[in-house]
DNA sequence: ATTCTATATTTTAATCTTAAAGCAATTATT
DNA sequence: AATAATTGCTTTAAGATTAAAATATAGAAT
């Protein structure tokens, strides 16, 4: 597949400070840390959504679904999708109707529990999906490539261990 | 003041998986950097939202628009708290409205340029905002409790570069 | 002075999000 | 079997968000 390295845009107009430039002297390193993560993942976050509305003509709540399907051929209940995308059932019930107006997915009731809904990809949604993963993925790929392999290695390995303790800590 | 080690719930049901773990084998580190990143973004400030929705029965926006006048007490234009937010000035109006029907931020019009409205904290929106501050920090600090300081000054340069590139990668 | 252009803000329509309430179908208890 | 409790999903109300259109004021150009 063609990884091509094509030059992005990432949100913001000219002369906007994000949160962490407004940053007191006075203030905790922690707070620092998590004013310039929070910066760095909206820009990226932002990027993405802004090339999928322009590229695809589609949102990033719909991307994340389409993507949840794709991983699972057989389908998954809204409950799945629920978990899977940590949002609540009301707004799978939301997204899928959206797609599913547009032809992306399907939906049909389970034989076996009449309450299940089950949920998959159509073949136009996966045709849909293939190429907008690929172009998704090369835009991951350059955002981060600022930063060497080894220090988005060590960026990796840093926050693996900050999502551990942070999932750990509800004791 | 009191930097308490309070015990912090992270958002997130029993059960949930995020997005990383989801992810296929055959996709690429970036991609993997990312998902982590934003898992990580994600776990932390919806602590935060439950946080000040249960003890102070605010919601994150309005706290960051109060955390901007607070930096400025001489007030600011809506389209100045548009800049720094980073969001849309509609979206700012929305939020000034709430802020002030609570009684916690008052608006008046410029007198050089009558376009303008100017918004500061009230007393009481300074009041109460310091004591959320407080808090604020101190879950802050406890979340990234789990990482020791060499880890976190580690992370936050890395996150340093990165912003670094993000933003200049506009050309 | 009048007209054009630019700026500051608000309004509107669309989407996403949650929590809570409600509905429908299944499973457990008696 | 009848009733109760649980589970899966949808609906509703409230809030946040954006882009685009609409307003109002200011400044520039004639």
């Amino acid at each position: 597949m063609g990884r091509s390295r094509v030059k992005l845009t990432v949100a913001g107009k000219a002369g906007q400070a994000d949160a962490e430039t407004r940053l007191t002297d006075g203030d905790h390193q922690a707070l620092r840390l998590w004013l310039r993560m929070l910066a760095c993942t909206n820009l990226i976050e932002g990027a993405v959504r802004e090339r999928l509305k322009t590229e695809f003509a589609i949102t990033l709540p719909r991307f994340d679904l389409m993507a949840q399907l794709q991983r699972s051929p057989a389908g998954l209940s809204m409950g799945e999708l629920s978990q899977r995308l940590m949002v609540t059932g009301g707004n799978v019930t939301g997204i899928v109707a959206a797609l599913e107006a547009e032809g992306l997915i399907a939906r049909e009731p389970d034989a076996a529990d009449r309450r299940v809904n089950r949920v998959r990809l159509t073949k136009a949604g996966r045709t849909s999906f293939e190429r907008m993963a690929e172009a998704h993925e090369d835009w991951i790929i350059d955002l981060y490539a600022g930063l060497s392999a080894q220090e988005q290695a060590h960026l990796s390995q840093l926050l693996s261990r900050l999502k551990d303790q942070l999932s750990n800590a509800r004791n």
